[in-house]
DNA sequence: TGTACATCAGTGAACGCGCGTTCACTGATGTAC
DNA sequence: TGTACATCAGTGAACGCGCGTTCACTGATGTAC
């Protein structure tokens, strides 16, 4: 499934297969932005390729049905997620109170379109098919793992750990009042870093 | 806004007044059940008449808009989660383990269209308007405030609490894996009796 | 290198469908006498 | 208590609209010579 992009600063806004490959990207690009911002019911097909700057027609050169571009772009929002978060760790393994720090800033509840799509979409998918659900739980244990390796492997830590900021992310979505939605996002990445040094001090 | 519902048993299916209270009754509660168990954009006004036996044309007899009776039906949804904690509860107030041992379990898990509607339906509401936020914040608040009650009035312990317990409950939604989904569940409760221990060393 | 042709990415009109909403109507309810 | 009438909860046809999808077409791209 990886598509490799040549010289796409060459290719002409016109019919070449260059100019195929690079809208398919920045249509699946647009809907993985669009489901977080608004939910996965929230793409139209009309629309979608408008924004991308085509008409509708041609959609089905690129996918089969709505539902199948729906398929790709929640993959391609969880992966954009991981890809943010790991670009924010710089490569190098990061504490959990460094990880809470990112996760449970204030820009990243500020912009659900390009953040984590399990926050973004839990409720979503957890009322999906079968098979969206199974695309979401590969991140969520993928997160719990990465978690879970700053505590010494403790799997269970873990999973309260990222039940935690999942549901803070979500929850400070929610609150209209914006110093209460700080102060809970503020409240949940102190006592994560708590609990990280607790997990350390019960492995020394 | 309370409605009065008088003998609704000695009601005829036809057109009494209280026919109509007790079929707006049933519109709400319905729709409460179709928000929590599809999501906020699941209910059409076609099938939720014809769910709740009538025909389309009456909506408009209850309600001003489709959007009107969603406001009403996710402050009843709300409510509903509300109301079964306390009935759990027995009317006393309960330990932190307690209400996580309910909040938490398998049946509420399996159970979306009659549970909490916040891990239900927080991702939707986060995108939502604010006057849907602000209801559902409302219900956040009060859930925090029954938590801290049990830890001293400890806010930000309870901000973790809840944010891990809406969080965990929409996870276990969403892994299709059930003994992983069960042990996500157990992982989260076990570690919140254990904090609210440590909360009561640290008020002694 | 230049020309002729096949390919195919993207266009836009058209489709059938389900949606929210309106409205003239029906007939049971409830009230006035 | 019984009758005549007004009310109004619920019906179902009809509406305009946006949706996902199809398809004949266009014209730039890429290839064969």
């Amino acid at each position: 499934m990886t598509i490799i992009l040549l010289s796409i600063e060459e290719s002409k806004v016109g019919h070449s297969q260059a100019a195929k490959a690079e809208s398919r990207e920045r249509i699946i690009a647009e809907a993985a932005h669009q489901i977080r911002r608004d939910g996965l019911e929230s793409v139209s097909v009309g629309s979608l390729m408008k924004s991308v700057g085509l008409t509708h027609g041609g959609f089905y050169g690129h996918f089969d049905s709505r539902s199948a571009l729906l398929a790709e772009a929640l993959q391609r929002a969880l992966s954009d997620g991981e890809a943010r978060a790991k670009a924010n760790s710089g490569g190098g393994r990061r504490s959990l109170a460094a990880i809470a720090r990112s996760y449970l800033s204030r820009a990243h509840r500020d912009a659900r379109e390009s953040g984590c799509a399990i926050a973004a979409l839990a409720s979503d998918v957890g009322r999906a098919d079968e098979a969206a659900r199974e695309v979401m739980e590969a991140r969520v244990n993928a997160f719990i793992d990465t978690v879970a390796a700053t505590m010494g492997g403790d799997d269970e830590r873990a999973m309260l750990a990222v039940s935690a900021m999942v549901g803070a992310l979500a929850l400070a979505r929610v609150i209209t009042n914006r110093e209460r939605s700080d102060t809970l996002l503020r409240a949940v990445r102190d006592h994560l870093a708590g609990m990280e040094q607790e997990a350390a001090k019960a492995q020394a």
